[in-house]
DNA sequence: CCTAAAACCTATAGTTACTGGAGCTTCAAG
DNA sequence: CTTGAAGCTCCAGTAACTATAGGTTTTAGG
């Protein structure tokens, strides 16, 4: 008995995705299939909302869909399966931290360039070495999946 | 009169990626080209590695390969084109700090859960609404490119 | 110098995560 | 009860790789 108003249209709109990326995570099983009219045309309520746009912003941050489905199960499962929750929380936690680290040496490194530009100055712009330094990413991801 | 003699698999096996995906950064033009010898296989120098160190940087980061161009012609030109420069590190450090902050929600949260977990005891999973919550990215975003 | 395995070459096809279009149906405002 | 926006399904296309096929080059050993 929830609300189940909301049609495909404005809950793209809301979360700021297409119609059709929908229509695609309900597909493959990300997202669970709405209630439908006498149509058939699918009404979403606030929980879909919600979990949709956790998906968005985790794709944003690069996360693959499998990193998202887990993530995902990870919430549902309120407290059962412990082991295996704990397991996928900290392998996600230790992807956060990485990105986290990586990003945080880039962002110092505009900001230094903005900062030296300012003055009208700038003869060694280490931006590309700011990431391409290997030391940031502590050991691991060499050679298997992207990330997460 | 550069030290061009790493050959594609080395290179490869240094920076943590697939040897196709080399050639095929040079396909699209984000990678210079390298030397070749005699017999045409390619044989590449420390710059190579370090251009090439930062594409997969950025691009575990998120970060579209339109954007890492951007990024990459504001390494190389040194003092040129200020304005046009400033501009795009401008919008990549707000990109940046977009994600940081979306980054840090989702690692406070996971550490929550672990931290409760160890307890045995986690009655509310947050980790959705954690990152559904659209305060986080301050405005922006909202129905255009994916990201950068 | 001569092999033979490992690594390289080009070209092409497949994968993931969407995105767009064609052709038709449903919804809701007037 | 019409009519235009929004929805539906199905299929084709894009970005950024990734794998495979079939052939050539390198290089270490004899």
């Amino acid at each position: 008995m929830r609300e189940l108003t909301m049609p495909i249209g404005e809950l793209a709109r809301t979360v700021g995705c297409k119609v059709q990326t929908i229509r695609y995570y309900e597909q493959i099983g990300l997202l669970p299939v709405p209630g439908r009219t006498a149509g058939a045309q699918r009404r979403y309520g606030a929980a879909h909302r919600e979990k949709l746009s956790f998906i968005r912003h985790a794709r944003e941050l690069g996360f693959p869909l499998p990193a998202i489905r887990e993530l995902l199960a990870l919430a549902d499962q309120r407290e059962s399966d412990c082991a295996q929750a704990d397991q996928i929380a900290r392998r996600q936690l230790d992807a956060v931290i990485r990105r986290i680290t990586m990003l945080n040496s880039l962002r110092a490194e505009l900001e230094r360039m903005l900062q030296h530009r300012r003055g009208h100055r700038i003869r060694d712009c280490r931006v590309i070495a700011t990431l391409a330094d290997h030391g940031l990413c502590q050991e691991a991801h060499h050679g298997h999946a992207p990330q997460a």
